[in-house]
RNA sequence: GCCUCGAUAGCUCAGUCGGUAGAGCAGAGGACUGAAAAUCCUCGUGUCGGUGGUUCGAUUCCGCCUCGAGGCA
């Protein structure tokens, strides 16, 4: 028998924290984090990470496990999540994954059809060093000729993809598209709920809200003490690569919070179209007052 | 009051030596499998401020008007 699993995806802002603990009072669930941003120490207000209280003596994983100066992959998102996950059933509680990263949620649900080749970064250097020196044009042409498979779906001026499309070549000898083809299938008895606005307009003023709320509950120091850490990933996080900006002189304040909400919205529209075409089942659910009366119906229903 | 410069897409602006116009940003849609809050792709008709004139034809040239910026008094 599969184990159970409730998930729980939509944009930033939408409100999926709150439901998220409500719904584990309900169902004595654990929450289990999927956001890229909320691993890491220290990143809170930016990230609109849940607050102690606001947890309101409901368990939460896979929050403040790593440090900004730190390298994470979708890969080690995978396997502390399930880690965590059983740990949840084991002492019978019902886990719910939430969270707005939807390529943590697909790697949880496709099973371990990783491509064979780990994060290489000598092999990664090399990679960049010669796209320096010979341009992105002929890597993706070296890539034509080792890989035309995933050549025909990675544009040409997609670097990431790109480099990582050769680096799995380079260290497996196989090219990506017949690497990446072990697919298990999913460990889990899932119900995938995907909270939607009932409008555009609404959820961006929510996102402005929210962003006007972290300046003023002290983002700029948050980030500060976290300037150390400015080339890592984890200062790509939209509301910190902004301040940081504006921290070396770059922008003004005023700049800086209009970009935040910018990019914020950008990346809730990013949202919403991967998690309309993820290819799992899910059912969408819209923010209105009934969301939380509407998805614990469903879950009722499932698991009675 | 006079002079100069501006007025073109939601915003910032380019352009048309007269044949009704195009970039960036915003916005919309999409892709995505070890960096994903990342990375990348596609989508541009708007009384070219108003009004008269010249012209086969004006957003483009000329006059007047309105509004804005600067300068001189």
């Amino acid at each position: 028998m599969k184990k159970k699993l409730i998930i729980i995806a939509g944009p930033t802002a939408i409100g999926k924290s709150s439901v998220a603990v409500d719904l584990c009072k309900e169902f004595n669930g654990a929450v289990v984090g999927a956001d890229s941003m909320q691993i890491y120490k220290g990143m809170d207000i930016g990230t609109g990470k849940i607050t102690a209280e606001e947890m309101d003596g409901i368990k939460h994983f896979m929050l403040d496990i790593t440090s900004p100066g730190d390298y994470f992959t979708v890969f080690d998102y995978v396997q502390k999540a399930k880690i965590c996950i059983d740990k949840i059933l084991k002492s019978s509680e019902l886990p719910f994954v939430v969270g707005g990263t939807g390529l943590y949620i697909s790697g949880l649900l496709s099973g371990n059809n990783f491509a064979e080749a780990a994060k290489n970064n000598d092999v990664r250097a090399d990679l960049e060093n010669i796209t320096q020196e010979k341009g992105l044009e002929f890597m993706y042409n070296y890539l034509q000729t080792v890989d035309p498979q995933s050549a025909l779906k990675i544009s040409k001026n997609d670097k990431k993809r790109i480099l990582r499309a050769l680096e799995i070549y380079i260290v497996t000898g196989k090219p990506k598209s017949q690497s990446a083809t072990s697919s298990n299938e999913c460990d889990y008895d899932y119900l995938f709920f995907v909270i939607i606005p009932s409008n555009r307009e609404a959820l961006y003023k929510d996102i402005e809200n929210r962003v006007d709320r972290m300046i003023s509950d002290g983002l700029v120091k948050e980030v500060e003490s976290l300037l150390q850490y400015k080339d890592c990933n984890s200062m790509q996080a939209i509301g910190y690569k902004e301040i940081v900006e504006h921290l070396e002189g770059k922008t003004t304040l005023t700049e800086a919070i209009a970009k935040i909400k910018i990019n914020s919205r950008h990346y809730a529209k990013r949202q919403l179209t991967y998690f309309r075409n993820m290819p799992f089942e899910k059912i969408f659910v819209e923010k209105n007052n009934d969301l939380y009366r509407v998805v614990s119906d469903i879950i009722r229903e499932k698991y009675e």
